[in-house]
RNA sequence: CGGGGUGUGGCUCAGGUGGUAGAGUGCUUGCUUCGGGAGCAAGAGGCCGCGAGUUCGAGUCUCGCCACUCCGACCA
């Protein structure tokens, strides 16, 4: 391909609207364009590096026994209304009226089609398991798109759906796909992690995300440097923790407090560390009011809360309500002297607290010296706060670091959940009825293709990795004056072509710093110079990824090219 | 959804107190250059986000709307 004729424009300028490395490259390489928020164009460059991560995901996935098929983008309501996510999905699904007033969207997750496919299709035990998978334009009218395609209202996703006879299918299915993931994630050449994950308002019985490492991603992930360890900050276990023996309970003092309501206020007041404090924030939960105490330094995990009410809908408690059940002004809230009889939740580490400060609901007052048994009982001691940096590993015990990461693919483990409520049924061997057991597994192509940038790139530009580059490798001519060194170019140019590589040949009337700046932006990874010692048969070999530069003859060069290409498959 | 910010050539931005729009970069042409985004010269390119209003006159002031964006909250 000559770079003359390529539909591509590179630009030296950060466009303003661009966070984030890979989003800022992929604008400046030109390799997409914004067309609203969150919603972008792929050009050439860009939709070749795409098909690129594409084609990986489609490879492993049929390796891996999966069928692929397409849905349509375009569904119709009664397909999510039955599953109850037509409600559910809220202000976040696209949804459009066609011309008689039938109410539409656009798909922003499949499990209700698939499995009204698989229902539709299969009757018998016989035909199972099956896997099935699209890749496919999916769209939810994010709150707040940003990061460009990491978290776009329009993205690819693959998604994949599996339907088994038992629960032991299922652990066979879901660990089929975790390896096609591992593969494919490999193949991208992403250092990522395995991490636990809250398997959220899917439902089922296990998940686990695939993270990619990265400062600017939007997940906390608490994992372990002694051992595998890996989890999502929301599901990481806090243990119980060992209350202190032999403490002496101190008399329980009310102590007048003016104007400190929060936990900054109360260290600088009482002089005292914040582990002195328990707070006691008030959540409604769907509808009913329940006090939850931590420890003054922690923060409340409310995906850990939500849980153990098997919560749909949750908020912090309004003033109103706060002053309703406290009978103070929002900072005083305690577990003693409650006015109105609520759930007291309290966390592992406030039970092992003694002597401690609470709120006292009355304005302007605190308890000290409160004690659990003495002074209040919670109605139940779980684990409600996130894990942070330190934790002890839930599996050996040892302190735990944390770190961000971008989820490019998640597995979850289903179960009934779509196959009960949309009546997907087989027969078994003695002709009764059971609902089929469901896995479903996504991988966010478009994320991945930024997540990858996130992880190669360098001051000049883009280093793609092999498997995924729009193009291996780019012949630059220094000059187009030069007969010698344009019928060079061109000779490599065509070898290279005719023996299945991917290249460019930057053919542009341009100055060499110009095309070396572009091919590093681009991020091809071989670059061929040909230019001052054509005469004498030489060109230069240089790897994107690397500094050196090898001078060699043509015929060398097209070699190592091939060589290189080969040894990345 | 709450709070802030910004909308002016393709891109990055400047345009006190109202007077009919500018720079850099990119683009076109010519000459000189020619190995890491060259120099000089000449050009093309703008419903100044949209709609009202004030005014003889609005990029500029007022009101409304829209879009984009940042922080937070939220999120298979």
């Amino acid at each position: 391909m000559r770079v003359s004729k390529l539909f591509m424009s590179t630009q030296r300028e950060v466009p303003s609207d661009a966070e984030i490395v890979s989003h800022q490259l992929m604008l400046r390489a030109g390799l997409m364009r914004k067309a609203a928020a969150g919603i972008y164009s792929y050009m050439p460059l860009g939709y070749r590096a795409y098909r690129k991560v594409e084609a990986i995901v489609r490879e492993e996935m049929d390796r891996a026994g999966a069928q692929e098929l397409i849905m349509p983008a375009v569904l119709p309501a009664e397909t999510y209304m039955a599953s109850g996510r037509w409600e559910k999905f809220g202000p976040e699904m696209f949804r459009l009226k066609d011309r008689g007033g039938r109410q539409f969207c656009l798909g922003p997750t499949h499990e209700e089609p698939f499995t009204e496919a698989v229902r539709d299709t299969i009757r018998s035990y016989r035909n199972l398991p099956v896997t099935l998978y699209q890749i496919q334009h999916k769209y939810r009218d994010e709150k707040r798109p940003r990061f460009g395609v990491v978290r776009s209202r329009e993205f690819v996703m693959k998604d994949a759906y599996s339907f088994d006879v038992d629960e032991a299918g299922l652990d066979k299915s879901y660990l089929n796909m975790k390896e096609a993931y591992c593969k494919i994630f490999d193949r991208c050449n992403l250092d990522y992690i395995l991490v636990d994950a809250d398997s959220g308002a899917m439902g089922g019985s296990g998940s686990q995300e695939f993270m990619v490492k990265s400062a600017v991603g939007e997940d906390a992930i608490a994992y372990c440097p002694s051992c595998d360890y890996a989890a999502n900050e929301e599901k990481a276990p806090c243990p119980k923790v060992e209350a202190p023996k032999d403490v002496e309970m101190l008399e329980m003092e009310k102590i007048e407090t003016p104007h400190v309501k929060t936990i900054e206020e109360l260290m600088e007041f009482m002089k005292s560390e914040p582990t002195a404090f328990a707070k006691t924030i008030l959540y409604n939960i769907d509808g009913k009011i329940v006090a939850v105490m931590v420890r003054g330094d922690r923060e409340i995990n409310e995906t850990k809360l939500g849980n153990l009410f098997d919560a749909t809908e949750m908020n912090l408690a309004s003033f109103e309500e706060v002053e309703r059940v406290t009978g103070a002004a929002v900072g005083f809230a305690g577990p003693c002297g409650l006015k109105e009889k609520i759930e007291v939740i309290a966390d592992y580490e406030v039970a092992a607290m003694t002597n401690f400060i609470v709120g006292a609901n009355e304005t302007d007052f605190h308890f000290k010296n409160v004690n659990i048994g003495r002074d209040f009982t919670p109605d139940r001691i779980v684990d409600v706060r996130g894990a942070v940096e330190g934790d002890p590993c839930p599996k050996c015990g040892k302190p735990m670091s944390m770190c961000r990461g971008i989820e490019v693919g998640h597995i979850f483990k289903l179960g009934t959940k779509y196959s009960d409520a949309l009546h997907c049924i087989y027969l078994d061997k003695d002709g009764k009825e059971n609902s089929m057991i469901m896995g479903c597994y996504g991988i966010g192509v478009s994320r991945t293709l930024a997540a990858i940038i996130e992880q190669h790139y360098d001051e000049n530009g883009i280093i793609w990795p092999m498997s995924v580059a729009p193009y291996q490798v780019i012949v630059v001519p220094t000059t187009s004056q030069d007969e010698t060194v344009v019928k060079m170019a061109n000779e490599i140019h065509d070898a290279l072509e005719k023996a299945g590589a991917e290249v460019l040949i930057d053919d542009r009337e341009e100055r060499a710093g110009v095309k070396f700046k572009d091919a590093d932006l681009i991020g091809i990874p071989i670059r061929i110079t040909v230019g001052r010692k054509a005469a004498e048969g030489k060109v230069e070999y240089k790897l994107r990824a690397g500094s050196e530069v090898v001078e060699m003859t043509a015929e060398e060069a097209i070699a190592a090219a091939l060589k290189e290409i080969e040894a990345s498959k």
